[in-house]
DNA sequence: TCTGGGGTCCTAGGACCC
DNA sequence: TCTGGGGTCCTAGGACCC
């Protein structure tokens, strides 16, 4: 069982703040509407055309009306913890595949209660009175089939598919409405002659191998209506992250190393903090620009000894710079840039030395003071007075 | 005209070793 | 004068997800 959100961000918005509901709402990354696109849209704004990853100025171009909102991802991330805990006593086998949608495995569950579809109406019925937003449900024969099961009645839809109607029910559905074929994948298979789901039975495996290799496994099993073991991005809530990092996209596209310099301080504070929080340090560290052409550059480098100090993290990431960007940031101008950890273990602990000792105390106070009157009440001086947006 | 921010996973190729 | 075959580790970048 597949149970889906309806556009998550904007219907908490609207829960939340009774002004909102009835209109159309419009959740975007942050609170201009320049440089950003649309994370949620209300079914009132999605009926006037408006939809996620839209760029927010095209959004207000076709509906200045809208009500913009501010992503508040904190709340969102508390409302799924909550969702995920009412869920947990209808399987043994709960799973959070992402911030709005959960997978249940109903196997055995029927004589215990009920049958799934009766299960899935009482869950939408409680997601309906304990948080006020609508979920739709798919139940189906694995996790991948009962997802795209959950998208064919939305909003607040319910849909069984069973295993001998997929090919039937869903011979007509373009083959990129399939979690894990994206645009790429979508431009090959197309240039096959495959454009919907029906046209992917009148390959074999071998051509499937042939032509995508392991990737190519996967598909045969979708056509055949297997997930085939391969559903790209599931992972459950236990699973520790294995990298984190933080980006920013400037009001404008920057070339002054100074200013430059700041945001990166200021992005590597924030990636460890966040390490100290779930009490992990990273050893590699990546480094990613964007140019005012869009093109992504990135580069990393592999460290001895894992850190999650901001300092520290600063020093590699200018490192990083230094030997990998032939002209260093110097200019280099650029529209975006980002700083992410990964190789993540446990935070060791063990200082060899006295100034390791000291300056992990330093650490903790400033931790401690800032989680007691908030973030950025102390912060490095190398940020400047600049803040996150 | 404009395209965010958080991630995961896979692959190709180079460096290096025996 | 012409360079094998096995392996590991590391890096850059692409594809995909919500």
């Amino acid at each position: 069982m597949h149970i889906d959100m309806d556009a998550f961000f904007a219907s908490i918005e609207q829960a939340s703040d009774p002004r909102l509901r009835g209109k159309p709402v419009i959740v975007g990354g942050r609170a201009d509407k320049q440089r950003t696109v649309v994370c949620a849209a209300s079914y009132e704004a999605k009926r006037l055309g408006i939809d996620s990853a839209m760029s927010c100025a095209e959004a207000f171009r076709i509906c200045p009306q809208a009500e913009f909102v501010a992503a508040d991802t904190a709340k969102y991330i508390f409302t799924s913890r909550a969702i995920f805990d009412m869920l947990k006593p209808y399987s043994p086998h709960v799973e959070q595949a992402s911030v709005d949608e959960f997978c249940l495995d109903m196997t055995d569950t029927e004589k215990f209660l009920g049958p799934a579809e009766e299960v899935a109406r009482g869950i939408k019925s409680r997601i309906r009175s304990e948080f006020g937003i609508t979920a739709s449900v798919g139940i189906s024969e694995n996790r991948l089939f009962a997802k795209i099961a959950s998208k064919l009645k939305k909003p607040d839809g319910l849909f069984v598919l069973d295993k001998e109607d997929i090919a039937s029910t869903l011979k007509d559905m373009p083959v990129e409405k399939i979690t894990g074929i994206g645009s790429s994948l979508k431009r090959t298979l197309n240039g096959f002659g495959i454009f919907i789901y029906s046209d992917m039975a009148r390959f074999g495996r071998e051509f499937y191998f042939n032509e995508f290799g392991k990737l190519g496994l996967w598909l045969y099993g979708v056509s055949r209506g297997e997930d085939g073991g391969f559903v790209p991005s599931w992972h459950g809530e236990e699973a520790p992250p294995k990298s984190v990092g933080h980006s920013y996209t400037l009001p404008y596209n920057a070339h002054n190393p100074e200013l430059i310099r700041a945001w990166l301080r200021l992005l590597c504070e924030m990636v460890a903090s966040r390490l100290r929080a779930l009490e992990l340090e990273g050893r590699c560290l990546h480094v990613f620009l964007r140019r005012p052409d869009l093109v992504f550059v990135s580069k990393q480098k592999r460290f001895q000894v894992p850190t999650a100090d901001g300092a520290e993290i600063f020093m590699r990431a200018m490192a990083v710079i230094n030997d990998r960007l032939p002209r260093g940031l110097e200019k280099f101008r650029m529209r975006a840039l980002g700083v992410s950890a990964s190789m993540l273990t446990p935070a060791g602990g063990s200082c060899l030395f006295e100034s390791e000792r000291k300056r992990m105390d330093l650490i903790r106070s400033i931790d401690g003071i800032n989680g007691k009157y908030g973030e950025w009440t102390v912060y490095p001086a190398g940020v400047n007075g600049i803040r996150p947006t």
